[in-house]
DNA sequence: TCTTGTGAAGTGTTTCACAGCT
DNA sequence: AGCTGTGAAACACTTCACAAGA
């Protein structure tokens, strides 16, 4: 057993999420056990892989056994610290955002939408689940009243960096961005980018045969990567 | 000069796609010429591995100078295969798909959108641009005779492993899913992943200070991840 | 016999330091 | 002097092989 404090590689703490998704899905069609071979069925990674993971988190499962489902996914929940529900705000209810919001107010319980800001003053005051639409030069106050924890920003690029800055200086320090365009913003906060054409141009890279980017692996083992 | 066949490692062709939207910026407000750490500042990563990126192309800049800007977009769109257009077809025509069917018309050049499917007959007939929704069951049919290159899907999770596999039937072989679910595709394909909650659950691990997972280094340097 | 857990080996990636042009 | 390009070192991650436990 290995003390708590050490902990999981970055590489490996971004497969977590997927691990845990995967067994919520074998718990939900009544599996209550599984070994390493059948979750590397289910995510598409190695089994070799899942259990060095794993058991850098503790000692999970039962040797010739496997693991309990239910107890793996406590068990990665905590590690994860997802005991807790975090604030979210959404920056940008253009179709996108409102396709987000939909899924947020439906996916519960790790995340809650608490707050949806937009520049736009015919969205302004419209009505999301129970929020109301407000203006982005709220979002400063209202991110430090709400304590919000996490800005998912779906704004047009040129607006991305302002609304960016002023979800900093409203005490944000992790930001999901969706506009298509690098953020500057001080050291204290951590920014994930989702881009479409991005996502789209390295996909394109990885067309399989006539063997393109050196040799037959195409691509790295990610959490998002699936090669078959 | 290397031989063009030594290529890039997968890591850093996954950056390239970056380098291009921020060298396109850059040329969009007038830049015409950048050394890598313009371009370091530009993307959020280091100028070491942006040297080394581009050198692994070819001899692209000019030692004491730089690099060009629109050369350099050039060479790494070359490099990628970029000069041609990819055809993708849409599969799901919620409030996603629809939201990125309506970015999918705009960005136009590398890619062009050119069939989208639903299952729901409420949907099927709407215009999206110039094309009309179809049946998921002309996904095999019409896949194979507008050679469709890239399957996007945005369906609910149960319906997404159908899909996927009559987009495969109908011979496509680059998937990019939006669906929370891991898709079963025969090796000849590869499939990209985008989940907003594993996306979400990645980032709230990455929450700064209060040192979490190991040390100073929070994040993996990749082309979504910037830390500052 | 089955499966986990883990040191060790192998592989890939980043960082460094500096040689080589301009 | 300034910046690129690159071998070498440092680091991180994955894969392997097998010991240990049920």
């Amino acid at each position: 057993m290995k003390p708590d404090s050490v902990s999981v590689s970055p590489a490996a703490a971004a497969r977590l999420p997927l691990y845990i998704r995967s067994l919520k899905e074998l718990a939900h069609s009544g599996v209550e056990q599984v070994c390493s071979r059948d979750l590397a069925e289910a995510t598409g990674l190695e089994a070799h892989q899942i259990r060095k993971d794993l058991s850098r988190i503790g000692n999970l499962g039962k040797r010739g056994v496997g693991y309990q489902v239910d107890g793996l996914i406590d068990e990665i929940s905590t590690y994860l610290r997802l005991s807790r529900t975090w604030r979210v705000a959404l920056i940008g209810y253009g179709r996108l955002g409102a396709a987000l919001a939909a899924h947020l107010l439906v996916s519960g319980e790790n995340f809650r939408l608490a707050a949806v800001f937009d520049c736009s003053a015919r969205k302004i005051g419209a009505r999301v689940g129970d929020l109301e639409v407000m203006s982005w030069k709220r979002i400063p106050q209202v991110f430090r009243e709400c304590a919000i924890e996490m800005a998912i920003i779906t704004t047009p690029p040129l607006a991305a960096q302002g609304v960016a800055e002023l979800a900093v200086e409203g005490g944000v320090r992790l930001i999901l961005n969706f506009a298509p365009i690098s953020l500057n913003v001080p050291t204290t906060a951590v920014v994930r980018n989702v881009d479409l054409a991005t996502e789209m141009l390295a996909l394109s890279l990885q067309l399989p045969s006539k063997k393109r980017l050196r040799g037959p692996r195409i691509a790295r083992p990610t959490a998002s990567w699936a090669s078959a």
